[in-house]
DNA sequence: CTATATGGTCAATGAGGTTGTCTATCGTGT
DNA sequence: ACACGATAGACAACCTCATTGACCATATAG
């Protein structure tokens, strides 16, 4: 089978963050023509850890893989954004509940949507077989939860 | 053919990073245990944007996409840890020369024998066709150079 | 009730990037 | 030949975003 030569090893790591970033590039281009413009790619992950429950700084630090002062920081810059807001919590008065605003479930709303639409996209580039491939292929190679958050501080780590 | 729900389109994108990030750990892990402890995950970037006839300062940075002054400190900091060295260049008295030392050859020589290992690995957990269809499908996903070297910068791009 | 653990904030620090400015050198056009 | 614009590099000031350490308020266990 193949008589193609084998690829070298580089270029698999190499297109899957080629991939990553075409992806998000393209999310963050539509999220800003449907009225997101401020957000920046590690923003998504932000949410996704907030969650719909809303959450604290010190569990959003943990879920992110930093500290807990840099996600308060993070918070008091996307609550000036409007996308989320702080208020107590009735059963706990040291915890103050980070919650989603209505313009960040938006934001998430939206985000889903762009990247089911991108995937119909790529379904119809590469056929839906093929596609699947990739995902089960992606599932195998990196196996576990895909929403391990710590990823933005990961990549200028230490 | 695949009675199997349609994945989330955010899955894909997850997954890309996450096996970008699984792969890129492993690499630093052996390449480590073979006397390379220092390295961090977008030195590898560096090296290859040097190049085996060197670099200027002002030309890697072009390359990495970001300013010179900041490709001059990434160099003095590889340069410190004795895998890149700076001559001058005798038919223009202005640019200072970036070579890989012989460590640093020798980092890339074994990022290149690792990659090829794991890419071996990869292929006996899916399969060589299967590993085939996901290097295609990504590919054409994401076509276009894979060495495009602006990325360490791009993660954290304001 | 006291001791300890936890949530949040403030302050100082460091890594890594940016822009702006300056000098030295190259290359070109007159 | 020479003056001028473009280029390479170094230095300084600043910005962003993370870190650690210290501190206070509150909850919870013994």
């Amino acid at each position: 089978m193949s008589s193609e030569p084998t690829p070298p090893g580089f270029e698999l790591p190499l297109r899957l963050l080629l991939a990553f970033r075409t992806i998000i590039d393209e999310l963050h281009e539509r999220i800003a023509r449907e009225g997101h413009p401020d957000l920046r790619p590690m923003h998504g992950f932000v949410f996704q850890a907030i969650g719909p429950h809303g959450t604290t700084a010190v569990e959003l630090g943990r879920r992110l893989g930093v500290s807990k002062q840099a996600a308060g920081k993070t918070v008091e810059g996307l609550e000036q954004l409007g996308y989320v807001e702080r208020g107590s919590d009735p059963a706990d008065a040291r915890r103050k509940v980070v919650r989603l605003t209505d313009r960040g479930v938006d934001c998430l709303v939206r985000s889903a949507r762009i990247f089911d639409e991108l995937r119909a996209e790529w379904s119809a580039t590469l056929g839906e077989e093929q596609l699947r491939q990739v995902e089960d292929g992606l599932r195998r190679l990196a196996p576990g939860d895909p929403f391990r958050l710590d990823t933005p501080r990961w990549f200028g780590a230490p």
